[in-house]
DNA sequence: TCTTGTTTTAAACGCTTGTTTAAAAAACTT
DNA sequence: AAGTTTTTTAAACAAGCGTTTAAAACAAGA
């Protein structure tokens, strides 16, 4: 991996935080340029067009958001405490990352985002063998049988779309940035509690 | 309620098809204009501009998503029976309207968005009485004691993220658009399942 | 039929977009 | 220090944007 020039990763920087916060078609090449305090053809002359740019933004943020969970599935813990685990990772890196799960889910429904090539990194995730527990687990009957989507589902569910939704919310439910903020957290308790009760139905000691 | 002129309906009816399916940034007046089958200086004659006809498709959009909740909760049941009823409508709703959530949330978070008015919309759900059911069945004992934040963000998260990630998932999980839709139907079940064993956690037949 | 008002159109407006150019500035090499 | 390459800039490009204009087409009543 070759050291960036200290110019091109301004402009990567301050391309990532304002595709992250307006996404593609929200932003111009000047606005990000001007985020990086230069010149827009300096952004063409390093990344050659705005397209080109976004693709490597995207991809790295798919990165981002596959590493945090990869990293929690590759621990040695029972599945239980795995997804115990990873959702309160998860909480944890949304928190720090509000607008990843939107960008990505958005810019995925975009024509030309479909065509960006991220199967590798989704790869990675089934390579942790998280799916294979889950196969093993639920063949031994220690775990509800459901299938990989429906159990993918419920957990990103459950986890990105508070999230996403934080404007909605605060809208419907009339609170504040910080109030929402420390519902959250609260709201990772029930969620917590109520995947593995569904998942590990008869009682909470399962081992691996 | 005046009567649109044909014109007028046909007009509003391409600009709700494109703006759901792009977003306001995503799309342009002349496509507006050439999905309707006119010239772009009709849009403008009838609507003034792209934002206020923007104004006025969102709200009906906010609309459209409100009205099928309130509907569900102003008929005759127990709370349980509301909440079954309603994952059940809403998966239904939601398999006509795929590109609802996504678009309601993220224009929410465009800056603009946040100025639309559309508190009177969610005010309607909370005038059905569902929030104060659920604070006497809380009191009563019958319901878990949780946020109604928390217990909105459990119903909602795991009807519209599923809809809302369709493309991520298909990714991730290397399935067709068919099959995905057979598999929300399942999913549909083990959410029901799941949310209505948490909420009411004794046993299954309370009575409000 | 002529007049009046409405609806539709083609064309243009000024501005912004993504991208390119060509020259200036800076950095490096010998 | 001179020459060469790399980095940065200001300016321009054509194309597309939202919006406006002014004239044409149409409808309806007198």
């Amino acid at each position: 991996m070759k050291k960036d020039t200290p110019t091109e990763e301004k402009i990567k920087e301050a391309a990532k935080t304002v595709f992250l916060a307006k996404g593609f078609e929200g932003c111009t090449s000047r606005e990000i340029a001007n985020a990086a305090g230069m010149n827009v053809a300096l952004v063409n002359y390093y990344f050659r067009s705005k397209s080109q740019l976004f693709k490597l933004i995207f991809q790295s943020a798919v990165e981002d958001f596959m590493l945090s969970m990869v990293h929690v599935f590759k621990t040695e813990q029972t599945l239980e405490e795995k997804i115990r685990y990873f959702i309160e990772k998860e909480y944890e890196f949304l928190a720090k990352h509000q607008e990843l799960p939107n960008f990505i889910i958005n810019e995925m429904n975009r024509e030309e985002g479909c065509s960006i090539e991220h199967n590798h990194h989704f790869q990675q995730v089934a390579e942790t063998g998280i799916f294979n527990d889950c196969i093993k687990a639920q063949a031994a009957g220690r775990m509800r049988e459901i299938s990989l989507l429906s159990m993918t589902l419920l957990i990103m569910s459950n986890c990105h779309y508070p999230t996403m939704s934080r404007k909605l919310m605060q809208s419907i439910h009339q609170i504040s940035e910080e109030e929402y903020a420390a519902q959250l957290a609260s709201h990772k308790s029930h969620v917590t509690e109520m995947i593995v009760a569904y998942l590990f139905p008869k009682n909470s000691n399962n081992t691996l």
